[in-house]
DNA sequence: AGCACGCCGACT
DNA sequence: GTCGGCGTGCTC
């Protein structure tokens, strides 16, 4: 009988709390518990019994337990401490994190449905002959099918000759009433021959954990092949009618039109998980994925946190997409976990990408993901022409240059639609010189300065050097710097004015605010009317606009010149996407890339459309300045009511990692690209190396640090492990 | 994260 | 005198 509890609370406080379990009462890891805590009580939920380490204090007892079976199963909680571990993240919020929001306030949850066991009809000839009592609970089984566990104990079986039979495949466990839970007989799909035989190699590693990169072009049928994939991993999981199914999408991407395409095949067996659900809707899913319901479920980020109970494969679509990565608080990527999260199950998972991110193509590359190529469009669409627009010298009107315009003028003309693209960024932060279209480089380093409003400075984020923005340009004299940047209204109200007749829709964080809106406000894009689209990344992915032949990115050199190493990435990306995007329907179409920087390599090299040959660049050029994927990297972050109190706290960090042996670079601190953010000045420190766990132990050891004396004056920080931006 | 404790300034 | 501002420290 167990009489220690280590005790997850939801505190921000980077360990566990170990309690007395009083006589008389029992408890199972992955309980709910109310605990006293200082004065207070709270919900706790129980990690592990009885640790090896007992602290030397006297422990409050554990007050009560909420219910008498595991909230979170063995596997949930086992991903939620290594998640809390890796990223270096408070325990309890990680593992509160994972609860819908009733079970976190205390609400009650539903019992799982109880359970029964039956015997299959699977081959018996694989029992060894001296497995006597297996066999004799087979026979009894068939006798008396569908009876819970209880009953099986009564006529004298044990749970572990039940759970050996389970194992060989010859007894199955069923919720008590499930009538309605069996998969639809789904219409089969004609994949090409690229599918097919794509299908094949996904097969080809058999049972167990794999993981498959899958690059796929867009409009080479990626979907057709997810839902075929998860059609046979189903059938052939030990117990179908239990098989469950985790199929990640990027946030904005959970569109009817998706859903639809997998409603066609699984109909009720769907079930959807995002951040527009009630806590009502939310407790309801988890509740019948907890359950282990056979299900699909599609979901955003957190959706790789639900108790699944028997995963028989996970699809992670457009994983490159910067939305897996969650950016505060808990800052796990949804794609790593993915991962684990199938090692753990046993089951394979696909990472599907047009754009596949250099970590996952590099990681392809060392052959720890098995790479599949689907390069060809199905029906007759083609692949668009894409050129660029130098743009030094021109007059541009809202960031628009001549040839867009005249470009914009024919397509209108033809018809068609237009669809242009502007940079998230606020402003880019590199200044470059308007004449010869040169960016300000640091003198000791092969990288641009930043320039960073807050002092008016230029920076380099790599070595430190700061100075003043000059007057003139370094390498030609000339008088044209320029921060580059672009102002987002301005174009619309500039294309309204010069194409009066035609509707100019624009689509970005704030205009598609409300539930439904992106879709009502791209229902005359679908319809085909003509019209101009202006928009933000968001409009790059995932949907299909058959009537757009022209596709114009408006700025390309903030991602050239990005302070974040990922910028090029992006950008390449971006461009590929986009012109995924135009002319997907019969008529081919064009795509224009507007820069300064016409003879830059990256750009030329984009402009054939072969993703794999920029990838492999880009990731030669990240593992020739040993960044990541070829190295670790983790942010550690400050911000406080003043620059100089947030430079000091990391200054402080920087000197005590400097003072370790560990092998391990630090960059910075430096001030964030915005280094004031609702009053509050932010500055960040990065960590690299080669060996991850010497990274670990340091960014640890300061954290404890951090911790233990905690910093004054309003200064606060948070750890962010493989940082997605560095902004 | 809560929540108490504690040390200063402004009110009855 | 004492109410309350929030800065600081602790929670098994």
């Amino acid at each position: 009988m167990a009489t220690l509890a280590r005790i997850a609370l939801p505190r921000a406080v980077r360990q566990l709390f170990d309690y007395r379990i009083p006589e008389g009462m029992t408890l199972t890891p992955g309980q709910r518990v109310r605990v006293p805590l200082g004065k207070q009580r709270t919900l706790g939920l129980v990690m592990e019994l009885d640790p090896p380490d007992p602290p030397d204090m006297t422990l409050k007892p554990v007050e009560t337990p909420l219910e008498d079976w595991p909230v979170l199963p063995d596997d949930a909680r086992e991903l939620l401490l290594w998640a809390a571990r890796y990223y270096q993240h408070p325990p309890g919020e990680c593992v509160f994190a994972a609860l819908p929001p009733a079970l976190r306030r205390g609400a009650p949850a539903s019992l799982p449905r109880p359970t029964v066991w039956l015997a299959t009809d699977a081959d018996i000839s694989n029992l060894p002959t001296q497995a006597r009592r297996q066999r004799e609970l087979l026979v009894w089984l068939n006798q008396h099918p569908g009876q819970p566990l209880t009953s099986i104990k009564a006529a004298g079986f044990t749970r572990e000759v039940l759970k050996n039979l389970e194992k060989r495949g010859l007894a199955t466990e069923r919720t008590a009433s499930e009538d309605a839970c069996t998969w639809p007989d789904a219409p089969s799909i004609e994949l090409n021959r690229d599918q097919a035989t794509v299908l094949d190699n996904l097969n080809a590693p058999g049972e167990g954990f794999a993981s498959h990169l899958v690059f796929g072009i867009t409009g080479s049928g990626k979907t057709e092949l997810y839902i075929e994939f998860i059609k046979q991993r189903i059938a052939a999981a030990r117990d179908p009618d239990r098989a469950q199914v985790l199929v990640l999408v990027p946030e904005i991407s959970l569109t009817p039109q998706t859903l639809a395409r997998f409603e066609t095949h699984f109909g009720a067996r769907i079930a959807v998980w995002h951040s527009a659900l009630n806590a009502t809707e939310r407790l309801s899913t988890w509740t019948r994925v907890r359950e282990g319901e056979p299900l699909i479920l599609i979901g955003t980020r957190s959706a790789v946190l639900l108790p699944y109970a028997n995963l028989v494969t996970i699809v992670v679509d457009e994983e490159h997409d910067g939305s897996y990565k969650q950016m505060e608080g808990f800052r796990y990527s949804a794609r790593d976990l993915a991962i684990y999260r199938a090692w753990q199950s046993g089951c394979p998972v696909i990472l599907g990408s047009a754009t596949p991110s250099l970590e996952s193509w590099h990681n392809a590359r060392k052959q720890r993901y098995h790479l599949h190529r689907l390069e060809r469009r199905a029906g007759n669409a083609t692949l668009p022409r894409t050129d660029l627009v130098d743009v030094r010298s021109r007059p541009l009107s809202g960031g628009l240059s001549p040839p867009l315009l005249e470009a914009i003028d024919q397509t209108l003309e033809a018809g068609d639609q237009a669809l242009l693209f502007i940079n998230r960024r606020g402003f880019s932060p590199v200044v470059m010189c308007f004449e010869c279209g040169a960016p300000i480089e640091c003198p000791h380093c092969d990288a641009r300065l930043t320039y960073h409003r807050y002092d008016n400075c230029l920076r380099c984020h790599h070595c430190g050097h700061q100075q003043a923005v000059p007057r003139t340009c370094p390498e030609c004299g000339k008088e044209g710097l320029n921060a580059v940047g672009q102002g987002t209204e301005k174009t619309e109200s500039v294309l309204a004015e010069r194409f009066p007749e035609t509707p100019v829709i624009r689509i970005d964080r704030d205009s598609t605010r409300r539930r439904g809106r992106l879709d009502e406000l791209l229902a005359p894009v679908r319809r085909g009317e003509p019209c101009i689209l202006v928009g933000t990344q968001m409009l790059a992915k995932g949907h299909d606009f058959p009537g757009v032949t022209l596709a114009g990115i408006l700025d390309a050199d903030g991602g050239l010149f990005s302070s974040d190493f990922r910028g090029p990435e992006h950008l390449a990306q971006l461009v590929i996407q986009v012109s995924g995007r135009a002319g997907r329907g019969e008529r081919g179409g064009r795509v224009l890339i507007q820069t300064c920087q016409s003879g830059h390599p990256l750009l030329t090299q984009l402009c054939t459309g072969d993703y794999p040959s920029v990838a492999d660049t880009l990731l030669q050029e990240r593992e020739e300045a040993g960044l990541p994927p070829a190295s670790f990297m983790t942010a550690l972050r400050a911000e406080a009511p003043t620059m100089a109190d947030s430079l000091a706290l990391l200054d402080d960090l920087a000197r005590r990692a400097e003072a370790s042996p560990a092998p391990v670079s630090v960059l910075g601190p430096f001030p964030a690209i915005i280094a004031r953010k609702a009053n509050r000045h932010r500055a960040q420190i990065l960590f690299q190396s080669q060996d991850r766990p010497a990274l670990h132990r340091l960014t640890n050891q300061l954290c404890r640090y951090l911790e233990q004396n905690r910093p004054a004056g309003g200064v606060r920080w948070a750890v962010d492990v493989d940082p997605q931006s560095l902004d």
